[in-house]
DNA sequence: GTAGGGTTAG
């Protein structure tokens, strides 16, 4: 008996198995059944093409598309969708288009599978087309094999004509091109497959009947025809097709929703995504996970874009979170990076707090997703708990965590800790590093930054931008001129990165500190991009500090035109002018300010005491505490002014009577907290305060004289640094 | 047939 009739006696039996093992994902297996195959089926076809397509073998599923043609079969519903998927993964826009053609000569565009397969393609094709890639040069060839002249036949029976039906033109397709070369062919099975091809395949190259031309099997790394392809063009073309498939689809699932919504959303069509998730509610479809990853990233893009003018954008992404029947780990986390890195702090807190509710098992990612919010929160006791959290997983071996721990130890006053973390990391990345020197830089312990900086250096971690922002960062906060100036110039030449605002401002404001005023003006006029209010703001300081009134109003007026929202400029000049004594001049800028509807932000310190936090505003008394606050700052001050302290009314900032003054300076926000920390703790425990805006004169000294009072280490973190006051003292050295 | 997450600055 034959071979070749043996197994057409088993043809029904191994098209079966064939079948089982193709939605098992079985591809070697696969491939070994249907090599021996005499004549495919169409079951067949699809189940080898299906399987080929699920193991990421695109070209080797298009081409047995191509070699199915080649056979006479025509192909069915269940091929559609793996074939268009190859054609999206290989980014070949223009095959993909001809088995749209395909697909509406042979009536099935308005199969639920393969309408959702097109619009992913039509989608992704342009998102991934912007940033150029893999195309195939000889697509054509696809195209005339693509269509033998039987389809003919069946196209005259359809009633419309296709290009009314699908508004997309494609080309007339000639019949099949066959000849006999198959080496490129043998060269891929052999290599995906693991199996020598001349045994594997010899049937098959006997036929001699399903071979195409080893064109095909080129392509090109080329630009694609998307590039530079403008915003509005790209809107067009995607309301082109995928609208125009979706619209006409008879009945859609939640994958068909799915697809046309990150198919917008990739294609910065954030409104239009964001709507058709509220329409997909109405369609009685819940948002699903894979929606929700639609809908995520338009959070960053819409805060980035508009600062946080436009937050519905983010609310509609929480909703859909909030909506999400089954929330995996990763949909957890998605949504709290999402909020921790659009400042959202207490929000993300929140999620972190439910996910652990919801028992769902943070991960590596959570933590290092999480641990910013309690750095910038200043939660020390949440930070903690994580770190606790941390080392019973055995997490603390992953630099992004570790990272994000010397960050928060630091960010949140500890740098001791910090450092013993950092110390502890086995191979520190130049994040790491950047973490710690910035944590130096925060604590005023500006030569051990630049020490460390030196080391990263010299340990060859290559620094980047922040790393520099760091580092000058650690110069301003201690006065340091001349080491600023080698890091700005080392950084341009030696490391090529072009300075940036934070760093002409941290060199501008060591410049205007030092008193050299002029100097700071000329440096920030000749930048090299355009300074913005946050550059020249350091020099209104620094104005402030030297009390030079003239250079002052020059610069308060540039800042007025490029940011006329900057109300920190305009309390500090008015500040400027009430020093001076110029009351009128200030009030008219209070007057003005009041005009424009900003309000000055009120002062505000915050304490942690036994894990509870409590919040002090200037001259509040709502705290349960108050009575005692008071006596004890009023004792307090006595104590002070017999060790010698004066109060320094410089930064009162009202024309009030001196002993109206005494008492604007004693309710300060710092004061109340720092008193109300020692009443309620223990002997000897550090004190850790933190302040929304700069510490003021007055109250700095007046902390120094506290540390030494009542003996304790008093730590508080302003708007921009540490002070650690002992003794008597403080870690700026009185320079901030 | 459709996805997705992380550390340093501001």
């Amino acid at each position: 008996m034959h071979r070749s009739s043996r197994a057409e006696d088993f043809l029904p039996l191994m098209t079966t198995i064939l079948s089982i093992y193709s939605s098992l994902n079985l591809l070697r297996e696969s491939f070994l059944i249907f090599n021996i195959l005499p004549s495919p089926s169409i079951l067949s076809w699809k189940s080898i093409i299906r399987c080929y397509t699920s193991h990421g073998l695109f070209l080797q599923s298009l081409i047995c598309f191509v070699q199915m043609r080649a056979s006479g079969k025509y192909p069915d519903h269940h091929i559609f969708p793996s074939v268009l998927k190859s054609c999206t993964s290989l980014m070949d826009l223009k095959l993909g288009e001809s088995i749209h053609g395909c697909v509406i000569r042979l009536g099935l565009d308005f199969d639920l599978y393969t309408c959702n397969a097109l619009m992913n393609m039509y989608g992704k094709l342009q998102t991934i087309g912007e940033v150029g890639g893999m195309r195939f040069c000889d697509s054509q060839v696809y195209d005339k094999i693509l269509e033998p002249k039987l389809i003919e036949e069946k196209r005259s029976n359809l009633s419309s004509s296709d290009e009314s039906r699908s508004g997309i033109m494609y080309q007339d397709l000639d019949g099949g091109s066959h000849d006999n070369s198959c080496e490129l062919l043998d060269e891929f099975q052999k290599r995906i497959v693991g199996v020598d091809p001349n045994v594997e395949l010899k049937q098959r190259s006997d036929e001699g009947s399903r071979r195409i031309d080893g064109k095909v099997l080129y392509h090109s790394c080329g630009k694609s025809n998307d590039i530079g392809m403008r915003k509005r063009d790209k809107e067009a073309f995607y309301m082109e097709n995928v609208r125009k498939v979706f619209d006409r689809m008879p009945k859609r699932d939640l994958v068909s929703w799915n697809t046309v919504i990150a198919g917008s959303a990739q294609n910065g069509m954030y409104e239009e995504a964001l709507m058709m998730v509220k329409e997909m509610g109405d369609a009685d479809l819940k948002p699903d996970s894979f929606t929700l990853s639609s809908v995520l990233p338009i959070f960053a893009e819409y805060v980035d874009v508009s600062k946080g003018k436009e937050i519905h954008g983010v609310d509609d992404s929480l909703r859909v979170f909030c909506l999400l029947p089954h929330r995996d780990a990763i949909s957890w986390n998605s949504v709290i990076a999402g909020c921790v890195q659009n400042g959202l702090f207490d929000e993300g807190l929140n999620f972190f707090r439910q996910m652990l509710m919801a028992k769902i098992k943070p991960r590596h990612v959570t933590f290092s997703s999480i641990m910013p919010a309690c750095a910038h929160l200043t939660t020390l006791h949440m930070g903690k708990q994580l770190h606790g959290y941390i080392i019973r997983s055995r997490f603390l071996d992953n630099v992004f965590i570790a990272s994000s721990l010397v960050d928060m130890y630091a960010k949140c006053g500890n740098i001791r800790i910090a450092r013993w973390i950092f110390d502890k990391m086995e191979s520190p990345d130049m994040v790491s590093w950047t973490a710690i020197i910035m944590g130096y830089a925060l604590h005023g312990h500006a030569h051990v930054a630049l020490s460390l900086f030196r080391k990263m250096e010299m340990e060859n971690v290559r620094p980047n931008y922040v790393a520099f922002v760091a580092v000058l960062t650690a110069c301003s906060h201690a006065g340091l001129i001349d080491e600023a100036w080698k890091f700005f110039n080392s950084m341009i030449k030696d490391y090529g990165i072009a300075p940036g605002l934070e760093h002409y401002a941290a060199v501008a404001d060591l410049l205007g500190r030092a008193g050299r005023l002029e100097e700071a003006y000329e440096f920030i006029s000749n930048m090299q991009i355009e300074p913005a209010g946050s550059v020249w703001s350091t020099l209104l300081a620094a104005c402030r500090v030297h009390k030079n009134i003239e250079l002052a109003e020059k610069v308060a007026e540039k800042i007025f035109k490029l940011d006329p929202e900057n109300m920190g400029s305009y309390i500090l000049l008015s500040n400027i002018y009430s020093a001076a004594g110029r009351w009128n001049d200030a009030a008219k800028l209070r007057v003005s300010m009041k005009g424009r509807g900003m309000r000055k932000k009120p002062a505000c310190s915050w304490i942690e005491v036994k894990n509870k936090v409590h919040a002090f505003m200037a001259g509040d008394n709502s705290h349960p505490y108050y009575d005692r606050i008071n006596e004890a700052l009023k004792v307090l001050l006595e104590q002070m002014e017999r060790e010698g302290y004066v109060l320094n009314t410089d930064d009162v900032l009202h024309d009030v009577e001196e002993e109206q003054k005494r008492y604007i300076l004693c309710s300060h926000s710092e004061r109340l907290a720092i008193a109300f920390g020692i009443i309620s703790t223990p002997a000897g425990t550090t004190i850790r305060v933190t302040k929304n805006l700069r510490v003021c004169v007055d109250c700095h000294t007046a902390t120094k004289f506290i540390s030494k009072i009542v003996g304790r280490e008093i730590v508080v973190r302003d708007v921009s640094r540490f002070h650690h006051f002992n003794d008597g003292k403080c870690s700026c050295g009185d320079y901030w």
